[in-house]
DNA sequence: GACTAATTGCGACTTTGTCGCACTTCCGGC
DNA sequence: GCCGGAAGTGCGACAAAGTCGCAATTAGTC
């Protein structure tokens, strides 16, 4: 993997410019994030790290999270509309919106350049300094609307390929 | 209180269509909300559910809610971007989203219909039926940026009047 | 290599939310 | 108004998610 020691160098820096230590935890919180899904939760970042036998106490993933998302590694984002803080990997990706399947339960990333405008133009009508922001649409994608598959009716969402791919499925 | 009532009807009147029934609890949990601020945790309704000496068990509020938003009476949002559910009074009030103040945490409910509209013409690109949405802002309001008062520079951002107004400070 | 403050591991703890089940209440029919 | 049965509630035990203080460890500096 590649964007793996990009992490690493971003990480390196961030805590240096910040008089933070680079420690092993650390360390292995990005690893643990590497092998995390699209979007995910702390908890998903601490069973990545124990399922790759990677040995960091739960209390120091909490206590790293925050400070990956500082250093621009993860952005925190609500795609699923769920209770639980989630996350998904920052490096190399543009912002982007969500569209969230209420049917199949996969999120759709998109963006546009007249929305940021538009944004833009709101903020500063009310002086307001944006710094980031997030917008997730809920409804029924393409795919789910035209029947062409067989949508999950009942039960959760069913986890496929592009929405919630590696991690385990969010619980409740 | 007269929007009391109109929340009472809407209860009962979507119970009805679903063929559930108007309950002592779930009048209580229309009641705790009443008393509830701007913004609020399910914790929130428990809360001011017990403040009023209304009794209602934990239980009952948890499954309360959700009927509450299907009612319309309570709108799910996420203006503080804690990783909590909130919620919102959803009656006589049009959709808004929002911007959240870094600073003195307070919450701007804005709204833009050219946003909706580009919103609306960005789903349609991608054959997305949209049922609601979302936007939440971060940045600096401009009463902080004009530093016009002594703002929350360390500690919890203060709960001043907009923002999170009747209930107690969000905690954690 | 020694020193010192930052960080970690740890476990106990709090908070938030869920569940099964016995008891109660609502509501439609009589 | 009263009955019967299903829906809803209270309850407490439980599970999950997240936090905290502190002693032991470790990264960075000299
Ligand atoms: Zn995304
Ligand atoms: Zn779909
Ligand atoms: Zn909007
Ligand atoms: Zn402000």
């Amino acid at each position: 993997m590649k964007g793996s020691g990009e992490a690493a160098k971003r990480l390196e820096s961030f805590l240096r410019s910040r008089g933070l230590r680079l420690t092993r935890g650390r360390r292995l919180a990005v690893e643990a994030v590497e092998a995390c899904g699209a979007h995910f939760g702390i908890e998903d970042v601490d069973a990545a790290a124990r399922a790759k036998g990677l040995r960091v106490h739960r209390a120091t993933i909490y206590r790293a999270v925050p400070l990956l998302v500082e250093a621009g590694i993860l952005r925190k984002v609500s795609a699923s509309g769920g209770d639980r803080g989630e996350y998904e990997k920052g490096l190399g990706r543009e912002h982007h919106d969500h569209l969230l399947c209420l049917d199949c339960g996969r999120s759709i990333e998109v963006s546009s350049a007249a929305m940021e405008r538009e944004q833009a133009r709101l903020c500063a009508q009310h002086g307001f300094l944006a710094v980031d922001h997030q917008l997730r649409i809920r409804g029924y994608c393409a795919v789910c609307r035209s029947g062409g598959r067989p949508r999950a009716t009942s039960g959760p969402p069913a986890p496929i390929a592009t929405g919630a791919p590696a991690g385990r499925p969010r619980r409740r």
